[in-house]
DNA sequence: ATCACTTAAAGTCATTTTGACTTTAACTAG
DNA sequence: CTAGTTAAAGTCAAAATGACTTTAAGTGAT
């Protein structure tokens, strides 16, 4: 039997059925890209798929599929997202399982239990290109800011939203003891494009010189022989980081 | 069908069959209290069942078992807890979904894949007596020190060691941004109680005026008029987390 | 009742860290 | 050569931290 599609019950069945099926696991990604916010200051967006089936028909969603037999929960991670959105983030990370009993639990649908576990990701602003094999799908992935407040919208697809509030709360978190900000950047790096992810992300900005005294406490930084040159103004260093990748 | 008793594979299919099944979802917990270690000094104990079945028949391992459809995710952490040692912690959280291929990946039980969500708490001294109901199963579950080092078993059934290593390694971060250690405690505590949970956690001492100091700043602590008599030396006073509680 | 003993709770002080700001350096554009 | 821009380092007062001292308030023994 194929999987269920996620995150519609699996067809068939009836209702009193499906309230004793196992809970079916599903897995979900929420990128974040730094990209300049309707007002131009740069902010978080995050990839969005449009619902083509009920429930919630047209409402945008997180990316994310079913969960099969012989992949690590990562990789399914990895699958779903390349499937619904081409997009391949060089770091990803576990942030929750949600399966409460109210998630889609809906009238129209039974109670068929989806748990879902949900990865995230920070990527480079090159690596928000949808992939070029989604065909007639294209229209229906876009990237939205991810706060409302910035132009996002206020409502997404079954808890989705809290969800995505909930990963902005953890990356606000994390981000104090840092490591996520680098997945954000490039192999090299200048001090004030660091600084913008964090100004980004903590959505406050950061004095210049202290954000560099600071970081020079940190030994996973390294500077290099390189610098960034074609700017009106003297070319800044560029720095290398030197600490852990994954878990 | 009855849900699979966990974590062994479901009956009945044939190794080639089991491959193709969609992957199980469990529930485990890790429970910490605070006990004296062989040495005397407080330190961090974990409840284990030994397994009556194979594999890692003889071993002991973190309680746990299968979701049912009805429950949320953290009740049948609960549910699970509570069959299996009787015990139930006034505070639960999420930890971690482990979803690796190599779990329970062993020639005897073919490839069935099971997807553990594993919730973890603090539990308080009075809490840690096993339930009453558990009849000849009880032998079969006892605490040990959390860490080999302090006389802790080196190695548990399936993943389960690397499993309480990880949710020491989150509980040792997470205390920094405190809440945690709050729940060990009773509705009212001294601060050298809350110093001993702190001390146990971190692995060190610490001043008992600049503890003291730090945790004035803390808003979260309310001074009560009560004392704690009965200590030959001057009464402490007692005070109350007024704290947020859950997520 | 007095005294030695113990821990609570507050205070002291030098050192470190932080936040706001200033100065100097090094490039580009005109 | 000059004005404009940002990099990078430096200054300094305020706040936080770590090690330590002093005083308070109980207990049990004499």
């Amino acid at each position: 039997m194929a999987p269920a599609p996620f995150p519609v019950a699996v067809g068939g069945a009836n209702v009193a059925e499906r309230a004793q099926l196992p809970p079916s696991l599903a897995i979900s990604t929420v990128i974040f890209a730094l990209k300049p916010a309707p007002d131009g200051r740069p902010t978080l967006w995050v990839p969005l798929v449009r619902r083509v089936r009920e429930p919630y028909r047209g409402s945008w969603a997180l990316p994310g599929g079913p969960l099969t037999a012989s992949e690590s929960l990562e990789d399914a991670a990895r699958r779903n997202l390349a499937e619904t959105t081409g997009l391949d983030p060089a770091y990803l990370e576990q942030l929750y399982a949600f399966g409460g009993l109210r998630r889609a639990n809906r009238p129209d649908i039974g109670s068929q239990r989806v748990v879902s576990i949900v990865y995230w990701a920070l990527v480079r602003a090159h690596e928000t290109e949808f992939g070029g094999e989604l065909g007639e799908e294209r229209d229906n992935v876009a990237w939205h800011p991810a706060e409302p407040s910035h132009g996002g919208p206020a409502e997404l697809a079954f808890d989705h939203r809290e969800i995505v509030d909930y990963a902005l709360w953890r990356l606000r978190n994390k981000i104090e003891y840092a490591q996520v900000a680098y997945h954000v950047l490039g192999e090299m790096f200048t001090l004030a494009q660091l600084r913008e992810v964090h100004e980004a992300v903590l959505g406050r900005s950061l004095d210049p010189a202290n954000f560099r005294r600071q970081l020079k406490g940190t030994a996973d930084l390294e500077a290099t022989e390189h610098y960034l040159e074609g700017g009106r103004h003297r070319p800044p260093r560029l720095y290398r980081y030197t600490g852990p990748r994954g878990l």
